[in-house]
RNA sequence: GGCUCCGUGGUCAAGAGGUUAAGACAUCGCCCUUUCACGGCGGUAACACGGGUUCAAUUCCCGUCGGAGUCACCA
């Protein structure tokens, strides 16, 4: 059996957005699945949208992420140059181009823009004008083409389309899809800058570079009989067509920058790991046989049948990332969590001497994601400004009240005690309640109120007190007291 | 608007002519707990609608409705 070819070919034009992230890592899975390679073109045709320095964020989200290309501009596999700006140079689009002219199935074009706003036929609702081009150019002669040529006259060159007949085209998902050869426009083929658009350079790469399974998004799927018919004008062999379910946000929209969280980049700086990001845009759009929904990329490769990839679009759906991420964070070594928590604790614990590391344990199973960290920590720095009702705790039997009485006795107790580590201080407050016949949560919320300023804390009562020390706990408390009798 | 695709709970989704229609996130409740979270247990919640085909349709076909994509010298 032939060797499955894939390919991600991006154009470098930004952030890795998440859905060309998850076309990458489809196009990988199903090459790596069946033991195939997994190639990197850069589609840099359009020189007004490049963006300088795009091409190294598709490089570093690629090993980042662990998706490790055959074949690329940097490790050539026989099929390059792998930059279609650099492909251009060879003549090669220019060349079957010709050929396609030479067999009727393309044509040179020279109608200006000025023309071309007279074909405008129609408006949407969006106000975006609908053109179809008449062929105008079709029924030039060779000698005016050479003539308009040698004039200096600037030429696209168009796919010539019968206006007659069907084009079908075959989806491994989606099935046979057949559309009116009137509606497919005369596409350009060839810029009027020479460059090939998008639309050629794709078919004329593929083939060449020999990619046997194009696998792309969704919105290509009503291009895709144009294409087929470029390979067929060729005489080429059709490669297997997977297309790949939308990813769209909340309101059932394309992704898009607006949404907050389209591109990798923007849900690293939320403080999701790559792991996590790769493995739930896995499950979007596809499903195991199983009910695994944990999967490293290793086992990605294992379990990936793309028979299984979905056809109805998917929601991107932040809060299940951010569930999946929390798992990530859980199950990770604290070593490895440490290291990359650390940036985050050192952020938001700015008071010196507080034990970071021991922060960062406490915080570990409690967080989804990095940037939770800050808002649970920030009162080690100082007690923030807080509602008395909160001492208010039903199931803790904890008033008004009886927090006064409580804290006015703990400052004492506290002020004499010594020996701040958890475990004494736990020993010594629970001994304390029993003595009082009083429920541990009526001595520990209140002092776990008047300690943090918040309604809920990484750690208990005790935790906090051996963090923050004598003299700031008992400050604290007194605060606490302060406001509780201000408040009578 | 033309064309194309899609349509199982709020979301991701399994299933596939005969099931009590899985599971996960979210949500709600209970338990655990020095708070919250974690964890455990349980609950609410879905086959868009109408016609066929069939002994039997959520599943197959058609239509309707709904949603999306696409109609560039962008990819």
């Amino acid at each position: 059996m032939e060797k499955i070819r894939t390919r991600y070919a991006p154009s470098p034009t930004g952030k890795m957005h998440v859905g060309n992230l998850r076309s990458a890592l489809y196009e990988f899975l199903i090459a790596k699945h069946a033991g195939g390679d997994f190639m990197l073109r850069i589609e840099d045709t359009d020189q007004e949208r490049y963006v300088e320095g795009a091409v190294d964020i598709i490089y570093r989200t690629l090993e980042k992420t662990g998706l490790i290309h055959d074949e690329g501009p940097d490790k050539d596999g026989g099929y390059g140059p792998y930059v279609q700006s650099e492909r251009m140079k060879t003549g090669i689009y220019m060349k079957y181009a010709k050929e396609l002219i030479e067999k009727g199935e393309a044509y040179y074009c020279f109608c200006d823009k000025e023309r071309l706003s007279t074909l405008k036929t129609e408006v949407d609702d969006e106000g975006k004008s609908i053109t179809i081009y008449d062929k105008h150019c079709l029924s030039l002669s060779k000698e005016e083409v050479e003539a308009n040529i040698k004039a200096g006259k600037p030429f696209v060159i168009r796919q010539n389309i019968p206006n007659e007949g069907t084009t079908t085209f075959s989806d491994e998902l989606y099935g046979d899809i057949t559309v009116e050869n009137a509606e497919l426009d005369d596409m350009i083929l060839i810029k009027s800058d020479g460059y090939p658009t998008y639309n050629f350079a794709n078919v004329i790469d593929d083939h060449t570079m020999n990619i046997t399974h194009v696998v792309r998004g969704n919105e290509y799927l009503s291009s895709s009989p144009k294409y087929v018919r470029l390979y067929e004008a060729f005489g080429w062999k059709v490669p297997v067509y997977i297309h790949l379910p939308l990813i769209t946000d909340e309101n059932h929209k394309k992704l898009s920058k607006r949404s907050g969280h389209a591109s990798f980049e923007d849900l690293l700086e939320q403080g999701f790991i790559t792991e996590a990001i790769v493995n739930y845009v896995a499950l979007l759009g596809w499903s195991p046989e199983d009910n695994n929904e944990i999967f490293s990329l290793d086992e990605l490769i294992k379990a990936f049948d793309y028979h299984r990839i979905s056809k109805s679009p998917a929601v991107f759906d932040i809060v299940k990332l951010r569930w999946m991420n929390g798992e990530y964070l859980k199950k990770m070594d604290f070593d490895k969590f440490y290291e990359m928590a650390e940036p985050y604790l050192k952020e938001a614990l700015t008071k010196p001497g507080l034990d970071i590391k021991h922060i960062a344990q406490l915080v570990k199973t409690r967080i989804e994601v990095f940037t939770d960290i800050k808002e649970m920590v920030d009162f080690f720095n100082e007690l923030p400004s807080y509602d008395i009702e909160m001492y208010e705790h039903k199931k803790m039997k904890s008033t008004k009240e009886s927090s006064l009485s409580v804290l006015k006795e703990m400052v004492q107790i506290l002020n004499d005690w010594d020996d701040y580590s958890n475990d004494a201080l736990y020993a010594m407050l629970t001994d304390y309640a029993s003595k009082k016949e009083l429920k541990n949560g009526t001595i520990l919320w209140p002092l776990r109120t008047a300690l943090s300023g918040k309604q809920m804390t990484p750690a208990g009562a005790t935790e906090i007190l051996e963090i923050l020390g004598k003299d700031e706990s008992v400050a604290r408390i007194k605060k606490g007291i302060e406001l509780l009798e201000k408040a009578q």
